[in-house]
DNA sequence: TTTGATAATGAGCACGTTAACATCCGGCTG
DNA sequence: CAGCCGGATGTTAACGTGCTCATTATCAAA
C-alpha cells in the first residue's frame, strides 16, 4: 500500500520541488517544514506534511551539504577492528553518534603494516563525513608531521599528544601505575610483568607505567616477561612463574601482572595446574575486564577502561566548534574481585 | 609546508574551478583528470595535477552525489554491533568494501527493543549509501510487511526469507544438524541441549536444528536445558547434567550440545568441577569457535560458521545489479579438537 | 590549400537544498 | 483611508560536480 507511489522518476525518490508541487506551495516552505522552521502556518504545515507523506519524501542530504550544511555523519578509521579494546571504543562512539542522530562511517585499513595517517585522513576526506577519528594502536610513521585536512576536525586516538590534533586514549600508563600501587600496597613487593607484544603502544605505555611506579617506589624490577596477549602466552609465561614460586627463595614472586585480562587467565591456569593457589599463594591482577559472560564464575581482579567515555569525548571533539587541541587521558577503574591476597603483616 | 596554502576560503577546500583557474584550464578538464578519463593531453594532465596538489584538492563528494553518481557507500544497519556474531560480520563487510573501496556507514539502533525495519531503513536512506544492509538478530515487528526504500538495494541477515529482499545467514538450523549428526555417528544417542535466550532468533533455530534431527534419527529428545549464552549460565546447566550423569540409569547423558561456545566452556567446567572428565565420561561442542586465544588450551569441538563470507555476500548483493531476491544460507564448518570421544562399539 | 576526420577542450546545464532577500497580505495605528 | 508593521510565503542565487553538446586544434589525405 504505502510506497507504491514512491517508484517515480526512474528510482529516484521524490525532491522537495515535488512535494511543493503536489501541496501547492513553494520549495522553500516545504524546507521550512523540513527543518521545523518557526514561521508556517499550521495549516500549510500539515498540507506539507500530507504532500510528503504521500510521495514518501527523504530530503536528500547531498544537496544539503553542498549547501553548506552538515553531513551528520564522522569518519572513523580503524586499523584493526576486532581487537577488544577497539571494538568497545568504537561502541562507545556509536552510542554518542546515536545521541546526536549522527552516523559513523568506518574504513579499516588493511594489512599487518601500520598505516600513515595521511592515507587514512586522506581516504577519509572524500566521503561525506564532518569530522573524523583515526585510530592508531600502532605507531604511524608519520604520527609527528601529519598535517590534518583543512575543514575537517581531525581526533587520534592516541597516548601521544600532537601538535595540531586533539589526541585522546585511555590511560593506558596510569592503568599500570594504579596496578603497580595497588600490588604494592597489598605487600606484593615481588611481582613479576606479563607484557603484551612489543609493537602495540598500549603495551609500551602499560610496561612503562608499571616499571616507573617500582622504580619511584624504589623496588627493584625484576625481568619483564614477554606475551602477545593471547592466553596460550600467558600461560607460557604462567608456568615460568610457577617454578620460581615453587623453587623459593627470597626473590619469589609474590603477585603478577598481566598486560590483558586473557594472559592473566592463562597466567592463573598455569599456576593451578602446577598446584598453587590463586590467591593463596599468587596474586594475579589483569587489565580490561574483557571477560564478562567468557568464562564461568570471573573472580580476576582486574582494571576497566572507560573505553564508552573515550568514543563519547573523542567523538564530541570531532564534532566540536572549539578548535582548541587537547591531549585526553581518560581514568580507569580498578575491579576488585577475588584474586588478589593482601599479605601485609 | 605542505597544507599551508589549503586554508583558503574560510575553511573549505578547493574546488576544482579554483584548480582548473591555477592550471589555466576548464573546470571539465580538472574533472577529467580526476576521474582518470583517457582523452587528456599529457602535457594538460601534469598541469592539472600539479595545480591540484599545490591547492591540496580533494573531489567534494556532495557535488558529485548530487549529480547522480555513485556513494561508494553502503548502509549497515545494527541492533547489537558488540555481539560476537554480528562483529565478525561487520568485518566481513568491512572487507569486502575494502576491496571495492567502498566505505560502510554505521547506525546503531538503540535500546533493549527490537526495532522496525521500515524505521533502520528511514534512516538510513537519508544517508548516502549504494544500498543497504539491515541486520536483525531478534524479530522485527514489520519483517513481513516491509518494504525497501525505492532505488536502494536492502538486504536483511536474516535466516527467513522475505517477499522483497535478499536474505543471508549462517546457516544456523544446518549448524546444529551438522553436530547433532556428528555427536550420532559418533554414538551418543543420549545427548543434552544447552539452548540461548529465547527471544534470540538464532538460538530458536539452534534448537530447532538439534530438535528435527533428533526426529529424523528417530531418537527422543532430553528437555532442553536454557542458558543466556553466558558462561555462567552454562556452568549451571552443566551442574544438572552432572547431577545426572553422576546419578547413572539408561537414561545417562554422554554429551552436551551448547549452542555457543562460552556455555560449552561452563558446561565443561561444571562437569570437571564435579570430577567427571571431559570427554572420557561426557563429549561436550559448542558453537561459534570464538575462544580463539581468548582461554589457554583451547580444546573446544566446536563448528565455524563463514561469517566473513556472510559479510562479503552481504555486501555484493547490496552494491549488485542484480534485482533477483534470494535467500541464503552459508553452511558453518566443523572444527574438530578434542572435547568429543566416540563411544561406538 | 582545402577538406574531412579525430582528438582535445570548453561552455552550459542539471542535480536538491537553503540562506538571503523580496513580496504579499491582514490588521492596526494615526 | 494612507501608511506601516510583522508574519507568512515566494524568488533567486549559490554550493561543486559530471554529463551532453559545441567548439577548437591537430593532422592526414585529397
Amino acid at each position: 500500500m504505502e510506497g507504491m507511489d514512491q517508484q517515480t522518476r526512474n528510482g529516484r525518490s521524490a525532491s522537495a520541488a515535488e512535494v511543493a508541487a503536489l501541496a501547492g506551495v513553494s520549495r522553500q516552505t516545504v524546507s521550512r517544514v523540513v527543518n521545523g522552521m518557526p514561521n508556517v502556518t499550521e495549516k500549510t504545515r500539515k498540507r506539507v506534511l500530507a504532500a510528503m507523506e504521500e510521495l514518501g519524501f527523504r530530503p536528500n542530504f547531498a544537496g544539503a551539504a553542498l549547501r553548506g550544511g552538515s553531513y551528520r555523519s564522522i569518519g572513523l578509521c580503524m586499523y584493526n577492528i576486532t581487537r577488544v579494546g577497539n571494538l568497545a571504543t568504537l561502541e562507545g562512539i556509536m552510542q554518542a553518534a546515536r545521541e546526536h542522530d549522527f552516523a559513523v562511517t568506518v574504513i579499516e585499513m588493511g594489512g599487518d603494516k601500520p598505516y600513515a595517517l595521511a592515507d587514512a585522513s586522506r581516504r577519509m576526506v572524500e566521503r561525506p563525513v564532518d569530522g573524523m577519528i583515526l585510530n592508531m594502536n600502532r605507531m604511524a610513521p608519520d604520527f609527528e608531521e601529519f598535517v590534518p585536512q583543512p575543514g575537517v576536525r581531525t581526533v587520534i586516538l592516541s597516548m601521544y599528544a600532537h601538535p595540531r590534533c586533539t589526541t585522546i586514549d585511555s590511560d593506558q600508563y596510569g592503568s599500570c601505575e594504579l596496578l603497580t600501587n595497588y600490588l604494592l600496597e597489598h605487600g606484593h613487593s615481588n611481582m613479576r610483568f606479563v607484557a603484551g607484544p612489543e609493537n602495540s603502544i598500549s603495551s609500551r605505555f602499560r610496561e612503562a607505567g608499571w616499571r616507573d611506579t617500582l622504580g619511584r617506589a624504589h623496588v627493584d624490577a625484576a625481568p619483564m616477561l614477554r606475551g602477545d596477549w593471547s592466553a596460550d602466552s600467558g600461560y607460557a609465561m604462567g608456568e615460568r612463574i610457577a617454578a620460581e614460586v615453587l623453587a623459593g627463595g627470597s626473590q619469589t614472586p609474590t603477585a603478577v601482572l598481566a598486560a590483558n585480562d586473557q594472559m592473566a587467565l592463562g597466567v592463573i591456569a598455569a599456576l593451578e595446574n602446577a598446584g598453587l593457589s590463586v590467591p593463596d599463594d599468587v596474586s594475579v591482577v589483569g587489565i580490561d575486564d574483557a571477560l564478562e559472560g567468557l568464562v564461568p564464575h570471573n573472580r580476576l581482579t582486574t582494571l576497566r577502561f572507560d573505553l564508552r567515555g573515550v568514543g563519547k569525548l573523542a567523538f564530541e571533539a570531532a564534532i566540536g566548534e572549539s578548535s582548541s587541541i587537547e591531549a585526553i587521558h581518560v581514568p580507569s577503574t580498578l575491579v576488585e574481585r577475588s584474586t588478589v591476597r593482601d599479605i601485609r603483616g
